[in-house]
DNA sequence: CCTTCATAGTTAACATGCTAACTGTTGCAT
DNA sequence: ATGCAACAGTTAGCATGTTAACTATGAAGG
């Protein structure tokens, strides 16, 4: 398990170089790629995706808002909740997130042939698949 | 990688319930094991084997250190460092810590066999073998 | 209609991770 | 010896993760 913390703290290393550069963190960029894939969700869907606290997401929301990356507006039927959209801006920022994403795994994973990542990816599942979620009181 | 820090968040959650009922944070415990197996280090050790910064450490055993479950004394020789003792408290709060930590490691490993476990260790140790341990400035 | 519970979000308080800037020492080179 | 770089810690400031307590709204029951 230790070496598996080192490989997720070394991957959000490599991340960082990207990251970085826009002027946002590990959090708000996962956020704002998640929210661009996902346009119509509200605070909570964001917490769920994330595996945060619903304060953690409002918090961060009203930072990337102050920033003019996205627009929180409640909506019409349910004042309760408030639908998240990525503005011009934010989505310009994030742009080629899920590519650069890609290729800080892909450096992570370079030591493994095709068929060790598959093989890596069956055990993990077996890990995972019993992990329970998150619950959401 | 998502099934990794997936499977590390498992079992950080599931870690918490030894962890919080002595009213300890992850990173405490962390730190007080640590300085249990190491008497004589000083912070920038810690600094090293946690991969945290120094303002880091030195915050955490200053929290530490007003509850009384560890001691820092600046050492004769060279008065830049100060090394960091665990009071009788300390270690009685600590105690069984790693043994824990054992059982939740196996309760996640659950699902695999020896055979299966070696496997992903050794898939694991190719790719933390190539992550850059932090410089330290 | 009104009470009650569930939902969505916020604020506050604490501990953490990070960088930048700072103090104090030590050690080395000139 | 002196001056400067390296080292150990600290403080300050920001963003995050968490829990507790709070507001506000919607839904369901009597």
């Amino acid at each position: 398990m230790e070496l598996m913390r080192w490989v997720v703290w070394g991957q959000r290393r490599i991340a960082d170089d990207w990251i970085r550069e826009r002027g946002l963190t590990h959090e708000q960029s996962a956020v704002l790629a998640y929210l661009s894939k996902n346009p119509d969700a509200i605070q909570r869907d964001v917490a769920r995706a994330t595996r945060t606290s619903a304060p953690g997401v409002s918090r961060l929301l009203a930072g990337l808002e102050r920033r003019g990356l996205v627009e929180r507006r409640t909506q019409e039927g349910d004042t309760r909740s408030r639908r998240v959209h990525v503005t011009p801006a934010g989505s310009e920022l994030i742009q080629g997130f899920e590519e650069a994403m890609d290729r800080v795994e892909e450096s992570i994973l370079a030591p493994l042939d095709a068929e060790e990542r598959a093989r890596l990816h069956d055990l993990l599942e077996q890990l995972a698949s019993r992990i329970e979620p998150p619950s959401f009181p």
